[in-house]
RNA sequence: GGGGCCGUAGCUCAGCUGGUUAGAGCGCCUGCCUGUCACGCAGGAGGACGCGAGUUCGAGUCUCGUCGGCCCCGCCA
């Protein structure tokens, strides 16, 4: 199809374009017919832009333009020239093309919704719909920042020496981690593939290989249920590195995200980020993702009751309990009515509520007042440091369940209190490091790696190995935003008798190492260097950057929350021809097929 | 695996305690209109109330199941 081809983009014509012979190609936006003279706004992907067609003058033009309908896509020429009545709120809004032809390249027939961003629409509809929910100019702006992080990264790591090598995505099941998306082998059959949850075994194999700083964005795959931050295929920064130690691998990262938002947004970031530990983490914070753009951070004051007339902290001291706490500036105003809505937030977590204390300028006020003695309440007004008009939220409750509720409380509190401002985005970054390198799995009946079990203890922790295993920390950290994790990684164990008495930990017996883990122990034996890296979560970050509620809104085609593609209709059945190549027979075959 | 909210016109929704012929705004179609930009005005078309059972004289409305969307817990090394 021959067609006169733009000059120039939509959005982007100018009122130093006055006088110029144009050329646009893009979408019918809207027509305003006024009988005497005809609007026409073309739009593409960079804006909107006003003809003007003069029915008197341009009988035949007017006559074809009566007939287009929205989302159809055009040619048009004309002349730009300046508007009579100015629009202000528009880039092109100056101006507008004076309509000498256009031509219709392909109608459309009306679009389920209007493309637009001020519309409000059903996930299913935009779904659905996807490559008309993507014509919105919102989607346009998250795909093209999403393109731009791209680009960032690989020009970043370029410079740093890194070298992008893709690994399989055709890979064996391993145990240990996330459910396996598995793929039946035709040459074969009975035998699976599985989709990479990471590519982590294979960039450890790079590092062996000498490649020494290796980079991939790559699709990962976990066939776990879904989230609003969790889908089944993710993209991933994955990053590692030979002869490094864990602060080389965050000074690496954060140089990354110095640079993302430097040549993005001209934003200085403050570095080097914060460092939590683990263990500061959950008691200060009560998570191990704390959000820091606000405070609200938690007291522990168990010591404060030891000796109180106060029967459910006394007995909660005597249980070897936790008693800790939120100060919330100004929170005194809060009724009673409210106090009970917000220790909603600590039920889910076992407890029945919470002990709230007003201290205002009259004194006092609680529930509980007149079991707590004049001492008592100077250490809480000491400890929490508090002023006239403020409140204390308290718990009492073993460790394992106190701080998770206050981690709870604190967002509650937060959200309640308005205390992120969504006016200027405000972007905390934050690392949690020394994890705990296991924990005990109940349903397993055994240790399993909290991060994964290529990941190396703590050295100071390796004595800990043998006698208290739930007590070694691991070199694992993960990096957080605003409270959500973008990031994780560790060193590695690069030895294969550490990597052998880790498995034998976790319960993978020797002949069972062999068979799953053979080739890295094998490999790690071949002059395996120190190393460690990271993974981080492209998609979370480009979320977080563009301000979306939803993974979905930066994912060009996102799967719905029950692991559906609307816009393609997978998964779906199969031909049985298919299946029996692949020697599989279904249990219960589906009807629909 | 569990919990919550939702499904009515192309889109977004209303429809009170079950009761004539199911509504609105936007969109669509037709006509009018010379400076609009969410143009305006007049008229019109458009519905198996997601699907299937049940309760009832009677179900968009109540019950159960099912499919689908969203959110959360479990799960996600």
């Amino acid at each position: 199809m021959r067609f006169p081809k733009r000059t120039v983009y939509c959005g982007e014509v100018r009122p130093t374009d006055v006088g110029r012979r144009v050329i646009l190609n893009g979408w019918v936006a809207r027509i305003r017919d006024l009988g005497g003279v005809i609007f026409l706004d073309i739009r593409d992907h960079t804006g909107i832009c006003q003809a003007l067609i003069r029915p008197a003058q341009q009988p035949e033009i007017a006559r074809q333009a009566r007939h287009l309908t929205v989302e159809s896509v055009i040619w048009l020429e004309g002349i730009v020239q300046w508007r009579e009545n100015p629009n202000p709120a528009l880039p092109t809004g100056l101006v507008e093309i004076a309509t000498e032809a256009f031509g219709l390249l392909n109608p459309s027939v009306p679009p389920p919704f209007p493309i637009s961003d001020d519309v409000p629409l059903t996930e299913e509809v935009r779904l659905r719909y996807r490559y008309l929910d993507l014509r919105r100019p919102q989607m346009q702006r998250h795909l093209r920042l999403r393109h731009r992080v791209y680009q960032v990264i690989h020009r970043y790591f370029d410079q740093q020496g890194f070298v992008e090598i893709e690994t399989p995505m055709l890979t064996r099941s391993t145990p240990e981690g996330a459910r396996d998306f598995l793929v039946p082998s035709r040459l074969h059959p009975g035998r699976f593939y599985a989709l990479p949850q990471s590519p982590q075994l294979f960039k450890q194999l790079l590092m062996v290989a000498g490649f020494d700083r290796y980079v991939q964005i790559v699709k990962c795959f976990r066939d776990e249920d879904l989230r609003a931050d969790r889908q089944p295929e993710f993209t991933q920064v994955d990053v590692e590195m030979a002869f490094v130690e864990r602060d080389d691998v965050l000074a690496l990262t954060e140089g990354l995200f110095a640079q993302l938002w430097q040549e993005l947004w001209d934003i200085e970031l403050k570095l080097p980020f914060p460092r939590l530990t683990y263990a500061e983490s959950m008691s200060l914070y009560g998570t191990d993702k704390p959000d820091l753009r606000y405070d609200l951070r938690i007291h522990t004051v168990t010591d404060l009751f030891a000796d109180t007339a106060f029967t459910i902290f006394r007995t909660a001291y005597q249980q070897g309990h936790v008693i800790a706490g939120i100060r919330l500036e100004g929170g005194a105003a809060y009724s009673r009515r409210e106090l009970e809505e917000i220790a909603e937030s600590v039920r889910p977590f076992g407890l029945p509520g919470l002990v709230w204390i007003k201290y205002d300028t009259d004194g006092w006020h609680s529930p509980v007042a007149k079991h707590l003695s004049p001492s008592e309440y100077e250490g809480l007004r000491e400890r929490f440091q508090l002023r006239e008009g403020d409140l204390v939220l308290l718990v009492a409750a073993p460790w394992q369940t106190c701080y998770p509720a206050l981690g709870a409380l604190r967002q509650t509190l937060s959200r309640r209190a308005g205390l992120i401002s969504s006016g200027s985005p405000e972007y905390c970054f934050l690392w949690v490091v020394d994890f705990p390198l296991l924990e005990y799995s109940a349903a397993e009946g055994r240790y399993v790696a909290r991060h994964h079990p290529f990941t190396a203890p703590l050295e100071e922790d390796l004595p800990l190995l043998d006698i208290a295993p739930e007590k070694v920390r691991a070199q694992a950290y993960d990096l957080i935003l605003n409270g959500e994790e973008i990031g994780g990684g560790s060193i590695r164990i690069h030895t294969a008798e550490l990597q052998q008495k880790i498995f034998t930990l976790l319960g993978i017996s020797p002949e069972q190492a062999r068979q799953k883990f053979g080739f890295l122990l094998e490999a790690l034996r071949y002059g395996a260097p120190p190393h460690g890296g990271i993974a981080l979560g492209l998609d979370r970050i480009v979320m977080l950057m563009a301000g979306a509620e939803s993974l979905r809104d930066v994912i060009a085609f996102p799967k719905t929350t029950s692991g559906l593609s609307l816009v393609d209709g997978a998964p779906a059945p199969v031909e049985p021809e298919q299946l029996a190549e692949l020697g599989i027979t279904l249990v219960t075959p589906d009807q629909t097929s």
